[in-house]
DNA sequence: ATGAAAGCGCTAACAA
DNA sequence: TTGTTAGCGCTTTCAT
């Protein structure tokens, strides 16, 4: 397949008998400001519509320093949030001329330095990051360069740039409700324990059961990580461990939830009065045979504050909020418990 | 925040005091080919090394025609079959060396035009489509500049690449087996009526219900698009019409079916009889209040045939099988329908 | 109101 | 074995 090649500016400034420069100035909207006559442009623009004009984005972003490009870094694309805020900062992106970059790290640290060092390559005017880092300063050098927004997790007690979800008021009011009535027996399934995600979650989840007197057992804090082959194990072992289903557990996230509801289908569980819990909500939770009671982020809100943010620091505009934690909507499922918190 | 500029080829050659030509030969690994002595490219490997030099994307695709990117463009990233085959080609892509550029377009052809555009103009060394388009000429144009791969969707009788999951025969088989305990009524939801997913999906229902013996009543098919909210609508529509749920469906995919499903739980018709099959799988499925017997394409195999035809194409090697039909796989869930067919 | 020329960072002939 | 040179397509002073 011959591939035609395409017309540049060179071209088209040749066809419609002006220079390159005049050429260029007009495609960019600048007639007015440098006085063009009207029958030029015209002539130009026509030129350029007739032959499909597209400017090259590299030989552009040679001489501006902007690639006009946003790099996203999330652990997987099929966690239903990260779909989603991925979906909303494409849109975004696009309605402001972007282009938005996605890259996976499959929660694994040396991956995520990869895929951003990839992305830096590609000139990104800023990066946002759902990073599995234990610590920032990958991210605290790469921020000299270019604007860092983290989401979703912090990394320890950054300074950088941040959106997240507040998770440990949440948790804790989520997991004190449901206490009271399992007082006995309420177990954690978390991700990397060294996480903010799961550390958040877990000082939420204390904080709840000691606010309904319950007296924290050790034993039911379990770690694994956010695949949802992990939650799966996890759970699998606590019921091997038992004899038994657990009779109240708060899930760290989707995507270990995922793990549990599969574990508990193949194993028909489903109709057992396990009492669930869950960090992050989903549309279909509504139609499972079991309730759970979760914790909702909103997605489209964490997008919009990633962008905005990201627009300023990108522009060197004043942000008036560094470091933003977002409200989630607790979502009651249980018939007992259907008393709406908000 | 004042940006460090980051290092550029000459500064390195600069540093090591080389020529940039001897600079690029070495990082570009052909330190060999030209027989440049070890002394000289282990300085300028340490020197690149020390100054974390990035080799800038744009300046690189101006020269050799490669931008190594691949535009992706689906209707919406949170479509779980989306975002898994968007999830897949990412991988591959940077596996490969490559990176994903992926667009939404809400299932809007205008909006489809304006992405696509877009990518071209970034330089996409390719482009892999899940089209809403009705005919396939502005696709026939591109592929005479680039190489282009239809995937999840054909449009009308293309001649171009191709990468779909067959839907005719597996829905009628999935049709016909559960018409055969349903012959006075059997509902189809489709989306736009005119693009393939519908089309086919519709001959196979059509074609299932004749091999069962039931005579097709053209009231049974209802068309809307595949937003979960046209799924929603029509499905209320529907109960609105009858007074009642209906008693068996064949939703022709996973978007509808949220819509169908976000109807179920907020009517309290979870628990109702009512048959539901459906085109596309989702892994809540196996832990819902219903049963539903659904066809499930193999993401990763649809991402694995894009990525290789198109890698093909880009280096213009010959290409096997220029339009490739996937076998889904039937997922039985009623338990009156469990003997598996494959 | 328009054009000439330099340069963004890199690669690839061709010289030396 | 290494350096010189000429672009790739575009923007941007600075002339005219």
């Amino acid at each position: 397949m011959k591939k035609t090649k395409r017309i540049t500016i060179s071209g088209i400034a040749e066809l419609a008998g002006v220079s390159k420069s005049t050429a260029s100035q007009i495609l960019n909207g600048h007639s007015k400001k440098f006085r063009i006559s009207d029958a030029t442009r015209d002539r130009v623009l026509a030129v350029a519509a007739e032959h499909h004009y597209q400017p090259s984005i590299h030989a552009r972003s040679l001489n501006v320093k902007r690639s006009y490009t946003l790099g996203l870094v999330v652990p997987e694309m099929t966690n239903y949030g990260f779909a989603a805020c991925s979906n909303e900062l494409e849109t975004l992106c696009r309605e402001n001329g972007m282009q938005l970059l996605i890259a996976c790290t499959d929660e694994n640290t040396s991956q995520e330095t990869m895929v951003v060092n990839n992305l830096i390559q590609r000139q990104v005017d800023g990066l946002i990051v759902a990073s599995s880092m234990l610590n920032d300063t990958e991210y605290l050098k790469i921020s000299q360069q270019l604007p860092v927004v983290l989401f979703d997790r912090h990394i320890q007690d950054t300074s950088l740039p941040l959106v997240v979800c507040e998770a440990i008021e949440s948790s804790a009011e989520l997991v004190a409700r449901v206490a009271r009535k399992h007082q006995d027996e309420f177990y954690f399934l978390g991700g990397q324990p060294r996480i903010s995600p799961t550390r958040d979650r877990l000082a939420g989840y204390q904080r709840g059961l000691e606010r309904a007197g319950v007296t924290p057992n050790p034993e039911w804090v379990l770690y694994g990580n956010y695949h949802p082959s992990s939650g799966y194990e996890m759970f699998a072992n606590l019921c091997a461990r038992l004899g038994r289903p657990p009779k109240a557990i708060y899930v760290a996230s989707c995507g270990l939830m995922e793990g549990v509801l599969r574990y508990m289908s193949q194993h028909k569980l489903l109709e057992s009065d396990i009492h669930l819990c869950s960090f992050d909500d989903h549309y279909l939770y509504d139609s499972l045979t079991v309730s759970i009671d979760t914790i909702a982020q909103d997605c489209k809100e964490l997008a919009t504050h990633c962008f905005n943010m990201m627009t300023s620091l990108i522009n060197e505009q004043p942000v008036e909020q560094m470091q933003s934690y977002l409200s989630p909507k607790l979502q009651w499922r249980h018939a007992n418990s259907t008393q709406s918190i908000d």
